[in-house]
DNA sequence: CGGCAGTTTGATGTTACTCAATTTAAGTGG
DNA sequence: CCACTTAAATTGAGTAACATCAAACTGCCG
């Protein structure tokens, strides 16, 4: 390990259990945490192209996962929240195709490849990994829908809602707050946005008691309204 | 099986062997047709919501996986060329979240996913179908981008370039020429656009010389500047 | 009290959408 | 093979949504 002394404990998927080099993913087995480091807001934590042999995780704060365009332009794919694995992809893929930056002050678990999928080999396919590998998929197709046929509003209702979920299920929001780190520009990038356009979109939002952004606070005011607007169920 | 007689053989990850009732998947092995039957042009194969106990793989043909989303709207995921896998997470869901309709005149085979979850269980994870499991993923990642990020001319060439390869790496193209079953609208629906505005940009391609597509054809005129434009490698 | 990063607001520009008309291609039946 | 029908492609004019540019404002921190 890199020489922390304590690790938070997060529930979800994935918890680095406190003062112990272990993590629990996709729900079941411990991994023996090869390496577990720190690192601040706005510090990027792998490259596009860069190669390891481990397996990283997010142990805590907030961090995403993007790409640069040539013209200066940046697509964030996820906001990786404390549990996440960087991308289901690195179980397999030893080069990243993809950056990730902090958000916040993180802490950053990294298993090694080999060890893991020695034990994720289960006797069955039904197990933990697969089924969020299928659920990653399921979110993607989701964000596609969202960036090719939604209006301005409806993608940013969209991660909001989204966003609010996954806190939700991890135990993070105390009532209907809990602190938001992504700045108007990594929302803009998230929802292909520009932030003046997020900024109009908020305010709206804001105005029609549905949540509130502000201070680095997210307010869910309404959250029935909330997820009407920013499920997007497809139907048919 | 459903009663047919010769299932035409199409090199690729999936392989539907002439005249015998086998597919082969992810490059090894042989599975068992559940059942194997045609659809027409528009008719739709698996909708959004359907339970099934088989895996379903495209032998012969074009078809598109896609959602309708509640004002009408349509955004398409995939376009199934002969040998793929409707959808990846296919092999761990019983319920679609997807719809799929056939494209061309296509021939659909069906693996029970017990069967073929048992046989995808194999000594090393960087088999098969994994790995094909993680370029889907990548796939994904740069259509996001191209959503969030790209120009109307991007996204299109985009699609083009990468159903070019695809052809190409199936074997079925004749020289720099070959059916394309998709209509405007079709393309419309996978880039985000209307079928008018790719009217237009498909006008300037061709007037620019690089492709040009017409009467059910795609003619790629200037490979190297196609790809130029349609790779959207993204940086950094 | 600056200084800085981020937010907010306004004015203006561009891109792609909408609506409508026209042309072309693909069938279909005689 | 041709007249007729229908779906799709094409083109144009006007509009809406979002981007761009620029300025003012706010909160935060030394």
């Amino acid at each position: 390990m890199g020489g922390e002394s304590e690790i938070e404990f997060h529930p979800g998927e994935l918890a680095a259990l406190a003062g112990e080099p272990f993590i629990e993913i996709f729900g079941s087995r411990r991994h023996v945490l090869q390496r577990c480091r720190m690192a601040h807001p706005g510090e990027r934590i792998v490259s596009c192209g860069d190669v390891s042999e481990n397996v990283f995780f997010l142990c805590k704060g907030w961090a995403f996962r993007f790409l640069r365009v040539p013209d200066g332009g940046r697509q964030i794919f996820d906001f990786l929240l404390p549990g996440d694995i960087f991308s289901p992809t690195s179980v397999v893929d030893e080069r990243f195709t993809f950056s990730v930056e902090a958000l916040t002050e993180v802490q950053v678990g990294e298993v090694q490849r080999e060890s893991l999928a020695r034990q994720l080999m289960s006797p069955t396919l039904q197990s933990g990994w697969v089924r969020d590998f299928a659920r990653h998929f399921r979110t993607t197709d989701e964000l596609i829908v969202a960036l090719g046929r939604r209006t301005a509003e409806d993608r940013v209702a969209h991660l909001i809602f989204q966003l609010t979920r996954r806190m939700w299920l991890r135990d993070l929001t105390r009532e209907h707050r809990f602190p938001f780190p992504a700045k108007l520009g990594h929302i803009a990038d998230a929802v292909g946005l520009t932030p003046e356009s997020v900024c109009r979109v908020l305010g709206r939002f804001r105005r029609r008691g549905i949540f509130a952004l502000s201070n680095g606070y997210l307010e869910i005011l309404n959250f029935d309204e909330l997820e009407r607007v920013g499920s997007l169920r497809g139907d048919i």
